[in-house]
DNA sequence: ATTTAAGCGAGACGGTACGTCTGGTCTTTAT
DNA sequence: ATAAAGACCAGACGTACCGTCTCGCTTAAAT
């Protein structure tokens, strides 16, 4: 959206006809956005919005496909701070300070958007698509710099992938947000980082002689 | 519904009147499950579940509250196969073991499932619950029993709190799932539990001495 | 039905197995008629009537047909009193006292079900048959003795069709009662009557000559 | 609906928005007249209308209260032929003529309707009031008509109320098509406006004297 | 100044699923 | 054998929401 506007508007000529109504644009993200705080958005109608912003529901589906991309826009439209990334000379306090504001919004109103957005891309895969580009991928962008921070400066082992560093931070949070078992608070963060820093394993652990065959032979292992 | 049943069928002297036809509880779940196999569950309505289980609409919401419940009994009873527990004598492979082959479960026709509830979930609280209670709850409490062994053993620090272990055990492969971003095999599921057990801090870092006032203020970090 | 209850249970000895509860029949036909009094016969569900007359369902179908037909029966039952047949020596007094008790009757909360039983017969025809059968039939008989005195003593004239006399007498009265135009008390059943006994001719009308072809050509002329 | 339509769509500028569509307004009323021709009103679904005519349930359920509005608007949207109202000279003969060409439309596929409506009416109140002022009174005013001339030209005695009168006419006819007892033809309708205009009293007869307290007493006297 | 190409609000539309309801049938256990 | 309890099937009901479409009006660039 932000693109294409961008191109239409700044860099051509103004084109002929009526322009886009920015008035209308802003009422619909902001009706939006009011509404999604108190109602999910499955419960949120197309109708509802265009009511609420004083417009036609066909100006809300000339631009955009549909509702969800609606509170996409809106979602990032109302995140006017930019994402943090702390860097305190210890990657794991930077981890741990993000993951405990992280949480914090997490678990606000707005921020419970999050998990309608997951849950809204299970259906509309290209939905969960442009979710990931224009809002999981620069968020990760930003925890990347901090997980490199670590790297280069020795912190953080250089063997485990880049990757798997971001989702064994945020994963935990994430899945407990969406399944809702588990609390999730400062202390919580917390020992999760701590955790992930310091790994399970026992370091004076001496593990006995591996037996062969021993490994349990079955189909479905689930979670 | 399992309770319901073993409590009204089996225990009590049978009741009067007409009993419930198992024919049709067994129909309507293998209807729905087939159904859920070619659709998502928000595309398999209640009408075709009826219809090709030759049973009456008004059967299905006699006994069940909505079409997701429905679901959700089907997914539990069609998964036939016990929880895998492997025992291999090492906590570490035993997880391994494990998020393989629930990786290899998630990713399949049947397994999807598991997000589509999540997904339903996030508009429907109740739903939720009973999806935690129901599948996730069981599923922990077998991978409990590993961890426990590890700590036992002396495998597993017993500083990490249990939850925890099971949250970054698992929480990274289902964020993956739901949110599309980054690949799901038998290599990352290797790497993940690795990561997970060996933790992110190199061992020979020396941390410089901390500097004071060295936080950057923020008011929302995201992710 | 009563005289098959009175053949099969009163005057056989005791056959085996339980016996056809009476209790069951009357509380059925009870409360059908309470309910009656309050609802409509469309809205008063079969389950409704079980319910009340604490009976299963499947009692009433074994014994009546449909809804209907329960109620059919309940109406007759409950119509203790006789068919009033006035003799007052003149034929236009006791029809106009029939219609007069008639009317009031029809107005009443159980005469209204007259109407429910008609328009329940518009859309089956069997059950209409019954209705007619059971209970139009015999109040138009206990009517045509009153028209055959008439007769015999000179004062109907023998020319007009008894039927038809039974129909110019209670036809506008149950036309109203159904259609909802045109009001129902005592003086205009008088006027009724006595119309149609005085007729609408003018004795001293002089008929003009009549010209051939004066009939207007028409398809469709409706009321 | 006409009424309304006129204000709406004839006399105002047009307004903003997209117009009613004239096409499905026609498509239901044609649809939902052919479906009447083969079934009952009962036994016409909303759903065959919708499929028939080609339009969503939403769109009919928009613009009629119900079913049955439906039906009535398509029923007098199907009556193209004005309302006969016959001028022979003769109000006997005008009322003769009539009754048998209503008879004849009323004995029809198209005409069965009448009754149709007759009878839901008698569980839906509003229903009724719309098909008395839509259908009914329209009728009746044709009917009042030629009354007003046979009264003008001195044949229909003056006493006899006028709204009787009709009630008297169309009632038995009406009363026959409800109850189907009864033939409906031309010669009984001759018969009846014959029985209607020269009374049932002969005239020759001598009322005798009249005794005190011949009244029969009674509480219920049913038809 | 006029044309013309949008954009807009209003709101009707087709499609389709929902969950509810009722009528009438059937099954099981109790009497 | 017949009852009560109550599950069952068929299928209509009216509602809701989605995303599309049409209409008449408005705005602004191009002519």
């Amino acid at each position: 959206m932000r693109k294409q506007q961008t191109l239409e508007y700044a860099e051509e000529p103004r084109r002929r006809g009526r322009h886009r109504s920015l008035e209308a644009k802003a009422a619909i993200l902001k009706a939006t956005l009011q509404l999604l705080e108190r109602e999910s958005l499955r419960k949120v109608t197309s109708d509802a919005i265009a009511k609420r912003a004083g417009v036609s529901k066909a100006t809300i589906y000339k631009w955009w496909r549909n509702k969800s991309m609606v509170a996409l826009d809106a979602y990032l439209a109302g995140m006017t701070e930019r994402v943090a990334t702390p860097n305190t000379g210890s990657a794991e306090e930077d981890f741990t300070e993000q993951l405990k504001s992280l949480t914090a919004f997490y678990t606000s109103t707005l921020g419970r958007l999050f998990c309608q957005f997951i849950a809204e891309g299970q259906s509309d895969p290209g939905f969960l698509a442009s979710f990931r580009e224009r809002f999981l991928y620069a968020r990760r962008d930003a925890a990347r710099v901090m997980w490199r921070r670590g790297v280069d400066r020795g912190e953080i082992r250089s063997a485990v992938d880049g990757e798997i560093v971001l989702d064994l931070i945020y994963g935990p949070t994430i899945f407990r947000l969406l399944a809702g078992h588990g609390s999730l608070n400062d202390s919580e963060s917390e020992a999760m980082v701590e955790a992930v820093f310091g790994g399970l394993r026992r370091l004076d652990y001496q593990r006995p002689p591996k037996k062969a065959g021993s490994l349990v032979k079955r189909r479905n292992g689930q979670l």
